[in-house]
DNA sequence: CGCAATAGTTGAGGTTGTGAAACATCGATA
DNA sequence: TATCGATGTTTCACAACCTCAACTATTGCG
């Protein structure tokens, strides 16, 4: 009789198919829309890092940053610490075009825009105690 | 100062995360994942449909049937009114594999379980007006 | 019949992903 | 200080995903 995480899993569904037609837009990949995301212009961040963010092998992000970088989007710098870390650093097309991704990606969907001010009021109550809860109990 | 939508992202992220990774536990890659989600072993779907539900080309299809059908998951068979179409059968196995699937897709996230069942209800109520919405708004 | 349209496959080319091995560098220890 | 295990990144091999264009077989219509 519980329908509510199914009705979520289906919102989910539906915005998870969203990603890879905004990534088109910008001609770029769902990953590299996904690692520009993660990466802040103001804050340098280590490939290892980002591998961390981007949840999959060191190895792989290697490739992803390689085609971000050929388009010049962000560069590789050596880091001052440590000779063996490359950080990334954004650039200032690589910015321009995150600030745009951004606005994109943060556009509500129709369903949401239309939802009373009293009800997208009560909604970001209940999700903020839900996902208050899920960070205060992590994994062991 | 809204940021209802921002918190449905976090979640909707999050949770996006989580299926490669119940993919990998059953030896499935998130496409074949996605695939036998659609194929109803009740109603078998000529290809090109599940190429429609699953957003890619036809073409890409091919590639990720082969494979399910190599593990006897999924069965071609000719179609009786059009000799161009096959249709998708879920093998017996399959069935089995799609039934634990499911069941493990539909788990709801600890942050969900801990909410009140008020919240909950709530929750749903939101959920069912915006998506109505969202169905009675398609694209022109 | 002739022929455009449709369902599925094939092949080329690019991207994502993993795992193993290589390499340079770091940090701690003997 | 010399060594040695750990760490950050890359490279390679391999499998899968994805698109586009071309191809075959079939359908349905004029």
């Amino acid at each position: 009789m519980d329908d509510t995480w199914e009705l979520l899993m289906d919102l989910v569904m539906a915005e998870r198919a969203r990603i890879p037609q905004i990534a088109a837009e910008f001609r770029l990949s769902p990953p590299q829309v996904h690692a520009l995301r993660v990466l802040s212009p103001e804050q340098p961040l280590p490939m290892g890092r980002l591998a961390c963010a981007l949840g999959c092998d060191a190895s792989n992000v290697t490739g992803i940053v390689d085609r971000l970088e050929r388009r010049g989007l962000i560069e590789r710098q050596p880091s001052e610490r440590d000779r063996r870390v490359k950080v990334l650093v954004v650039t200032a097309a690589g910015a321009q075009v995150r600030r745009q991704l951004m606005l994109r990606l943060g556009e509500p969907p129709q369903a949401f825009a239309t939802l009373s001010p009293a009800d997208r009021k009560r909604l970001a109550s209940i999700l903020r105690r839900a996902l208050s809860r899920a960070a205060a109990a992590p994994a062991p």
